[in-house]
DNA sequence: GTGCATCATATTGGCACCAATTTTGGCAAA
DNA sequence: TTTGCCAAAATTGGTGCCAATATGATGCAC
């Protein structure tokens, strides 16, 4: 599904506004490919709730809802923080300094990057500290559950403050789980995730 | 998506074998529906994992991988369990009694059901009970985690001595609720959903 | 008799066309 | 000026056809 995920980017970046409807022909020039291409892969955004699909009158890109938003970031603070005690049990110290590097990259991005290289750093430190969970699984539903509710985040993720914040407390979690803190990992994993639906 | 439904019964029946190919001019056939809705219901199944994709090659049913299986019932016990407390809080005597009405109509389905009824009142009284949660995303969310690998339950159900277990601690989990008791709870659904996974 | 190359067959996957439905623009009437 | 209606344009969704690809069988060489 390669077009998905140009469009999946493209909804992200914002070049899809919330709401926008997607016309198939436009997307079949955009990304050079077939009508086939451009419907199997609004089907799979679709399903995976990133747009939505009008019977007869196409697709349009999922409006943000903040009830439903808020829903699915408690199901990341469930998941992520049950995660922890596996997580720091299977922890090393190599694998404690490859997540530090991950954060660390997140900050690179702060200075040096575009709104979407910090959103691809911010996913590959969690993916880091998630894959050290012997459960696959969780990683995927916790990448996917993060894919649904994405399409909003353009707006929060704008204010300098809020982005530094979230460097701090990816380090925070770095060192919660080198000290082999339980509690206070799972402290700052929750305020990390709920941190984005402040009002 | 009809026809996908009628592909995702089949596949649960054992109509469908696991490893099973699934030719795209049989189930137009057997469902009486163009290529088209076919090749949709396949995609969507695939991403539900319930077939997998081969390009080139075709859709085949899902085998069943018992270690996958293993993970995703953990993070139903994670979610479920996570729930119990908004669960017990949102409970009322009405509610209970509906609840308690739900586990009846399962005791019914071992009498006098088939599997699928089984299945399918299993699934209303699992429901039934994370409807009261106030996170609609979680019911969703295991609802569509259920679906993950119910392929492999036929075989599963299939002993009585099992149904009837699953029966009691329906009934167990119901005292659990109308007692207000989250521990019991929580223990008790661990338990039922880590049985299928006994050796 | 066995292994390998080749060819026939069956199946998938994309493309172009066509029908069905909705939206838009214009026109007339109140 | 506004409102209702009708026609035209645009867009979606489905059907049929054809190329690309994998599979299994056949025949040939060793």
């Amino acid at each position: 599904m390669d077009v998905a995920d140009d469009i999946a980017r493209d909804v992200r970046s914002g070049v899809f506004a919330p709401g926008m409807w997607l016309k198939q022909i436009d997307l079949e020039q955009r990304y050079g490919c077939g009508r086939t291409e451009v419907r199997r892969a609004l089907d799979y955004l679709a399903q995976k709730r990133l747009v939505q699909h009008v019977p007869n009158r196409g697709y349009h890109v999922f409006l943000p809802d903040g009830d439903r938003a808020a829903h699915i970031l408690e199901l990341r603070v469930i998941l992520e923080t049950a995660a922890v005690d596996s997580v720091i049990a299977q922890s090393t110290a190599a694998e404690i300094e490859r997540i530090r590097g991950l954060a660390r990259q997140f900050d690179e991005a702060i200075l040096n990057g575009t709104i979407l290289d910090q959103y691809e750093a911010n996913l590959a430190f969690h993916r880091g500290l998630l894959g050290l969970c012997p459960n696959p699984e969780l990683l995927n539903l916790v990448t996917e559950l993060r894919g649904r509710t994405s399409s909003a985040l353009a707006g929060q993720w704008s204010t300098r403050a809020r982005v530094e914040q979230s460097s701090r407390e990816h380090h925070d979690m770095v060192d919660a789980l080198a000290a082999g803190d339980a509690e206070r990992l799972r402290d700052v994993i929750a305020t990390h995730i709920r941190q984005p639906q402040r009002k």
